[in-house]
Formats: structure tokens, C-alpha cells, sequence
RNA sequence: GCGCCCGUAGCUCAGUUGGAUAGAGCACCGGCCUUCUAAGCCGGUGGUCGCAGGUUCGACUCCUGCCGGGCGCGCCA
């Protein structure tokens, strides 16, 4: 309809007499928009006041001229001027009612639509380091990056998921070690574990699980491991140094193959904690995608060579240095250190090169907002390749926090008392999770009140809009208990006598619904569809007390329950953007 | 110090990319169940949109400067 209205502007504007406009007016946006006030009709153009300036006109005179000029519509009933210059346009409202049939015809499919033009996106979120447990914070990054994806699917874009496991770096070798320990302890060796460790209870039980595959080959004396090490935090040294000679020490009595077992050992077996945690959230991925396979690959080399012919890097210090700052960077950042080791920002140019080489149009990276920074980079190091910057979009994500009873609830991953994601999500459940996690825009600190979560409630805003679903079920199941059934064809031929103010507004929303799928995926706004959805049940929620659907009218009784069943798919098809299920009993 | 994000009702937040009288939810006050689920509905109280300038027909929205909060600023990943 927006399409429609603005096609009739465009029809205006060109039929006004040569002389009231200049020619080269630019006609891509006519200001059309839905109404916030139903008084002001259901949309508004304010084409008069933006074009009043360049036609020397007061934006009422223009506007009276751009609606004699208004070719007729059968779906507008009428237009009217007001405000400052403002054209409203005011729809027939037994074609508003049509929206139904339009419902029902398109049933899942109904908000799809095709803006995306099928451009490829891969969006790559989370992509948590494989050390431990996803927590909190990890799985709104998990929720958000999830609707997004399935917005932009629904938007028509050929959507791609991806995991990016940073598994080539020195916190791995530090996960091995971690493990390793709490094995020899497992078999009775006894010493202090070391400062910069991972403590975490599931360390143990990949160590349980190491035992159990290798007995006791790995077994090395405590006096060997630690004898002539540096001194660790405790003992007044530096844990990072103690940690890295630690890792050196345990390299050089298992090898590098017994030393990578272990290793690999726990990276596995975080990696299927993190995809089993995901999958039952919801949360799954197209592709998960190594980052130790760039340097496996030689990705990264190619990269590297590539820079240097181009002159994009130089040596300073012993390190190898790229020339960001040619790219609108701050600082010029290192990629090989002065040990001959690539660093981590070397492998994300590398990756994000591999994005572009597999054809992605759109890189959508969703990631933690202390991240800020690396979007800079990244696109620099893409433009030194050639690749264009806007190619790559990032979207940071802020912290969370929980509340219970009002009180923040304390977490430190340091001191490990973090809450996981499985016990958030066992405690209030994955709906809940799904819905409050996005239910504040990406860029908002997120208040996670559990007790709110938790409640089976009016003040539970999931809960609220499940309800709607299950409401209608609920009508369903009467009607058929009532020994009546529903009629389809004569529900939908009867539209035209849903007139009542509370069927009109909810004929409106639904009409909306469309609108909304593509805002929020243009915008990346799954809140902006919870609010529609919010509204939406309310909406219904209103009507069903204004009025009875089962009554003996038996066009008007098939008309209601039409206008239910419609009600209810498109709740059904937000939800399922959210990832939350839509219940056929509550 | 520099950079990014945020500041809207008592609390948590929207605000359709500059439009009409700034909106929800919670909390608070008052009503509605012999009738399809009261996990619901109806009505009411509540605002100097952090502050000060600027841009224009029009600013919560854009620009500048302050104030306040969060995060980030390694040859870490």
C-alpha cells in the first residue's frame, strides 16, 4: 500500500503544471509513512512541506495543488491536508480486512519478502574462545546473532551462519596445560595450579576424560615439570611468563604430539559442549570455521605477501607492521611479532579475505562491544586487499546483567563465578531467554531481571504474547466442542463485517507486520519486532474481551475466527524470528 | 588523555532515520470473571527528552561544547 501511495504521488508531482516545481526535484522519498493517530488517517505524506522551499510556495497551497493532481485508488477512501501541509490518506476499510485473506493464503510465508535481492550474507556471531563454558554475556550474542540472521533470511537474503573458533592461539596452548595439570593431579600429583590457569570445574572433567583415553601415558613427575621455572604471581613473579615456561616445559616432556593430543582433546571437548548448549537454545550455525586452518591452509602467508608487494606493511623493531594508519586507522598494527609469531589480527584479515573470496557480498560480524576497535582494522586490512570497506559491517553487542530481587547479581570470570548459559537457561527457560535477550536494542546494557523471567505472569511480557497464540488454540478447541466447525471460504467471505474499532486496529497491525519484517532487518532490530509483537497482542487481547467469537451468526462467528487464525500465524511467525515457540495451550 | 556507545515517566526501555498532542511495560490508584483461559481487559496518576548553544517551516532525532555513566585503547587473544 505504501508502494501504491507513493506511486500516486509520483503520478501527482508530474502531472503539475510545468513551472511549479524545478525539474530536478529528487522523487526517491515522499515522506510516506503510517500514521502514528488513526485521526490522521493510516498513512501521511509530507512531500508539501519538504518540496515547499523549492516551489516558493506555502506547503498548504503545494499540497491542495498535489491532491487535485491525485489520480483515484480503489483502496483510498479519501485525502485530506492537514497540520502544517501534511496529506493524509485515509484507506477503504473493507480493504483493510483483506489482510486475512492475505494471511491465510501466505501462512508461514507471510512477511517474507524479497528487498534482500538474494545478496549473500555471511554472519558470523559469538565466536566465543573454546576455553570454556558460554555464559551470560555469550548467549545474548547468541540470541541476537540468531534473529538477526533469520530477519535478514526473511528479508530475502541468502543467509550464512558461521562460528569462528580461535583455536590457533595461545590460550588453547593454555587450555592444554590447564588440562594436563588437572590430570596429573587426578593421578595423584600434588602442586600449586598455576595463577593464569583455567580453574573451571569442566576442566576437570576433560582431564576425567583424558585419563580414560590414555591411562597413564601422559604421566610425567611433578619434580620434572616444575623443577627451574620462573615464579609464578604468588611467589612475586609474572603469571603470563610462568604460564608461557610452563607450556614450553610441557611441550618438551609429552613432544609436540603428545602435547597437541591434549590440546586437541579439549578443544574437542568444549567445542561439542558449546554446539550441544547452542543447539538446544536454538542457536545453530552453517559452518564452523578454525582459525588454526588459515595457518594450516597457508592463508595467512598468501596474506602476508600480498601486503608486502603492495608495500601495505614494513619492518620496525624486528616486528612486521601493517600501514593502517593509511587506512584511516589510529595506530599502524603489528601482524608477525618480533618472535616470528603471527598475531591474531593477522588471521582476521586473513578470514575475512576467505569471506569474500567464498563470494559474500555482506560481512556481518556480531560480536561482544569490547571488541570496539577491531571494526577499523579489520575493514583496513579488507581495503589494503582491495576489498571494499563497506563489505564489512560490525554490530557490537553490550553487556548483560542479571538481577535477582532487585539486587545485580555478582559475576566475575576471574574469580569463576560466572553463570553459565545453561544454568540461565534452565532456570528461566529458552524462551524467555530468547525473548528478554532481545528484547533491548543491541547497543543497550541489557538488564536481565530473572524474577521477571521466571514469572508466570501478566507482567511477563513472553508470556503475554504466547498467550494470544494459545488463546486462539483455545477458541478452536470451544468451537469444536461446541459442535461447530469453522468455514474458511465463508469466514473470509464475510471480512467486510469486521468494522468494530478493536477489529480495525488489529486489521491495521497485521497489515503492518510486512513493514515491520523489513525495518528490523534493515535496522538489525529484532526489538523493533518484539514491541510489533507486543503491540499485536495486545491488540488481540482487547478485542477478544470487547467481543465473543463462538456466536450463532454463523458469517460473522467464521469472519472472527478468520480474523483469530490470522492473529495467530503472524504471532507465530514473529516468535519464530525470536526463536520462541508459540504454545498451543498455556 | 584519545576513541566508541549510552543519558527520555519512580524503575526498565521504545520512539518508524527531521514531522502532527513524546509512547509502552512494570510500579501506584480505581473498576471488570454464572459468558470462548482473569497468564486477560478498561480507566487514572506520572515528563524542563542530561545541560547550553546552533542548523530550519519544524529537533528526542542533525551539528558544536560541556556534565554524568559504560567499554576499549599491547609485538594479548
Amino acid at each position: 500500500m505504501k508502494q501504491a501511495i507513493e506511486q500516486l504521488l509520483r503520478d501527482a508531482l508530474a502531472r503539475l503544471p510545468a513551472g511549479q516545481l524545478p525539474a530536478d526535484i529528487p522523487l526517491d522519498n515522499l515522506g510516506v509513512e503510517r500514521t502514528r493517530d488513526a485521526g490522521n488517517g493510516d498513512f501521511a505524506s509530507n512531500v508539501a512541506m519538504r518540496l515547499a522551499k523549492q516551489a516558493r510556495k506555502p506547503p498548504r497551497e503545494l499540497a491542495l495543488a498535489i491532491v487535485q493532481a491525485l489520480p483515484a485508488h480503489p483502496g483510498i477512501e479519501r485525502v485530506e491536508i492537514a497540520g502544517a501541509g501534511f496529506i493524509n490518506f485515509f484507506l477503504v476499510r473493507a480493504a483493510q480486512a483483506e489482510v486475512v485473506r492475505r494471511i491465510h493464503d501466505a501462512g508461514d510465508a507471510y512477511g517474507l519478502n524479497a528487498s534482500g535481492n538474494g545478496l549473500k550474507v555471511l554472519v558470523e556471531f559469538l565466536s566465543s574462545n573454546p576455553t570454556g563454558p558460554l555464559h551470560v554475556g555469550h548467549g545474548r550474542l547468541g540470541a541476537f546473532g540468531a534473529s538477526v540472521a533469520n530477519l535478514l533470511a526473511a528479508n530475502g537474503y541468502a543467509v550464512h551462519r558461521e562460528y569462528y573458533i580461535n583455536d590457533a592461539g595461545r590460550q588453547v596452548d593454555i587450555l592444554a596445560a590447564s588440562v594436563w595439570l588437572r590430570y596429573l593431579e587426578a593421578l595423584g600429583e600434588k602442586f600449586r595450579f598455576p595463577a593464569n590457569g583455567y580453574k573451571g570445574d569442566y576442566i576437570r572433567e576433560i582431564a576425567a576424560n583424558l585419563l580414560q583415553e590414555a591411562g597413564e601415558s601422559l604421566l610425567r613427575p611433578e619434580g620434572e615439570l616444575f623443577g627451574n621455572l620462573p615464579p609464578d604471581e604468588p611467589e612475586g613473579g609474572d603469571k603470563e611468563a610462568f604460564i608461557d615456561a610452563l607450556i614450553a616445559r610441557a611441550r618438551e616432556l609429552l613432544g609436540v604430539d603428545g602435547f597437541a593430543e591434549v590440546s586437541q582433546l579439549g578443544l574437542k571437548s568444549i567445542l561439542a559442549d558449546m554446539e550441544n548448549d547452542l543447539t538446544e537454545f536454538g542457536v545453530t550455525y552453517d559452518r564452523w570455521f578454525s582459525e588454526a586452518s588459515l595457518a594450516g591452509s597457508g592463508a595467512i602467508d598468501r596474506v602476508l605477501a600480498r601486503l608486502r608487494k603492495q608495500d601495505h606493511v614494513y619492518e620496525k623493531d624486528g616486528a612486521l607492521w601493517f600501514r593502517a594508519t593509511a587506512f584511516g586507522d589510529e595506530k599502524d598494527r603489528v601482524v608477525v611479532r618480533d618472535n616470528g609469531v603471527k598475531t591474531y589480527f593477522a588471521s582476521d584479515i586473513a578470514y575475512h579475505l576467505d569471506k569474500r573470496e567464498r563470494g559474500f557480498d555482506l560481512l556481518l560480524d556480531i560480536m561482544g562491544s569490547d571488541h570496539h576497535g577491531y571494526t577499523t582494522r579489520v575493514r583496513a586490512g579488507l581495503e589494503a586487499l582491495g576489498e571494499p570497506g563497506e563489505s564489512l559491517e560490525v554490530l557490537l553487542v553490550q553487556f548483560v546483567a542479571l538481577y535477582r530481587k532487585g539486587e545485580k547479581v555478582p559475576m566475575s570470570t576471574r574469580a569463576g563465578e560466572f553463570i553459565t548459559l545453561r544454568q540461565l537457561r534452565s532456570e528461566v527457560g529458552n524462551d524467555a531467554c530468547r525473548f528478554f535477550y532481545v528484547m533491548r536494542s543491541h547497543d543497550q546494557h541489557l538488564d536481565f531481571d530473572l524474577e521477571l523471567a521466571k514469572s508466570r505472569s501478566n507482567e511477563n511480557p513472553v508470556y503475554y504474547i504466547q498467550y494470544a497464540h494459545a488463546r486462539v488454540a483455545s477458541v478452536q478447541r470451544q468451537l469444536a466442542a461446541r459442535g461447530y466447525a469453522y468455514d474458511a471460504t465463508e469466514g473470509l467471505a464475510g471480512l467486510a463485517t469486521l468494522v468494530s474499532p478493536q477489529e480495525s486496529a488489529l486489521l491495521t497491525l497485521l497489515g503492518k507486520y510486512p513493514e515491520v519484517i523489513q525495518q528490523a532487518g534493515a535496522q538489525r532490530a529484532p526489538h523493533t519486532l518484539v514491541q510489533f509483537l507486543r503491540e499485536l497482542a495486545q491488540a488481540f487481547h482487547t478485542w477478544y474481551n470487547a467481543e465473543q467469537f463462538i456466536v450463532e451468526d454463523a458469517q460473522l462467528r467464521n469472519a472472527r475466527i478468520a480474523l483469530a487464525l490470522a492473529t495467530q500465524q503472524v504471532v507465530k511467525n514473529g516468535l519464530a524470528l525470536l526463536g520462541v515457540s508459540a504454545p498451543e495451550t498455556m
